[in-house]
DNA sequence: ACTCAGGATGGTA
DNA sequence: TACCATCCTGAG
């Protein structure tokens, strides 16, 4: 496992220039990473690039010919927050390397090169999860999207557009559902995002503190939350909580996973099991290559 | 007009 | 433990 991990932040080669951070990577494709399915907190210019907001930051990337342009973060902010939200410790080209023994993920990462799974913070990841259930990507960001201008912290303008902050956990614990659901749209899910914040407020979840926990504990404990069944619990493992071996089955995923390895139909139960058992600790990674392939490709359906 | 979407939940067998 | 109908909403 430590093979994959880069130990120096000066391994990467970055410039401030005056038109932004220059970053020269062989894995790092900002369509790929905003569009394989883990976020949505982003939104895409006119110019190609995208602009999310982390942590209070609002910042853009843009893909060049030969390296990616940065835009509207300093080299400090981009080392002190971006290095880790991009898992830029992690050395995806290995990766890559040793899930490419098997043909299928060999085809998978070559499509969706660049990839790279974002560490994101833990409210926003939670509560976006717990909205994404049973719900269309389109609905899912712009729900974020109202639930973060409404009740959320101005964080200045980007390209003509106002960003917001997610809100914090108090805030949205305070808001009345019948009221979340008539501006953010968020149907039935509404009573469920007022409870998980009032026990995030309370301190029900503590980062440091959980990431002690096994994988199987953890993920117990998040499914005691309201809106956080099997497959939710996954992504804020895999996603806020760094754990990599953990392989979120969706329906796109389980056709994928169907058609590609299994050859007939099974319960989504048993395709985490033989994921999980077939790609190891690389499970989260190849999840990502895969659901990515198989929803542009639309395989399986 | 109509289906169904990146699941969770509560009830039933 | 394993299935199953039901749950808002609106893009396609």
């Amino acid at each position: 496992m430590m093979r994959y991990i880069f130990e120096e932040k000066n391994q990467i080669d970055i410039k401030e220039t005056r038109g932004g951070l220059v970053l020269k990577h062989e894995s790092f494709n900002p369509t790929h990473i905003f569009e394989c399915g883990q976020c949505f907190n982003f939104n895409i210019e006119e110019d190609g690039s995208y602009t999310a907001v982390h942590l209070g930051r609002i910042i853009n990337v843009l893909q060049k010919e030969d390296h990616v342009l940065i835009r509207n973060v300093s080299l400090d902010e981009f080392y002190e927050i971006f290095y880790d939200y991009f898992d830029l410790g992690t050395d995806y080209s290995e990766i890559k390397k040793d899930l490419s023994e098997n043909e299928i993920l060999k085809t998978a990462s070559d499509y969706g090169y660049g990839i790279r799974i974002l560490n994101q913070e833990m409210f926003e990841t939670v509560i976006s999860f717990i909205i994404s259930a049973n719900n269309g990507i389109t609905r899912i960001k712009n729900s974020i999207k109202i639930i973060s201008e409404r009740y959320g912290n101005y964080i200045g303008e980007y390209m003509g557009r106002k960003y917001y902050a997610f809100p914090r956990p108090e805030v949205l614990a305070k808001v009345d559902p019948l009221e979340l659901r008539e501006f953010a749209r968020v149907g039935f899910r509404d009573v469920r995002i007022v409870e998980a914040s009032k026990m995030v407020a309370d301190g029900y979840l503590d980062f440091d503190i959980d990431q002690t926990l096994s994988t199987e504990d953890l993920k117990e404990k998040l499914m005691q939350m309201p809106g956080i069944g099997p497959k939710v619990a996954d992504c804020i493992l895999l996603f806020t909580y760094h754990k990599r071996e953990t392989f979120p089955v969706d329906v796109w995923i389980k056709r994928v996973m169907e058609t590609l390895f299994i050859g007939h139909e099974v319960p989504k139960k048993l395709v985490d099991d033989y994921a999980r058992e077939y790609f190891g600790n690389l499970a989260g990674y190849a999840q990502q290559y895969l659901f990515y392939y198989g929803r542009e490709e639309k395989i399986g359906k």
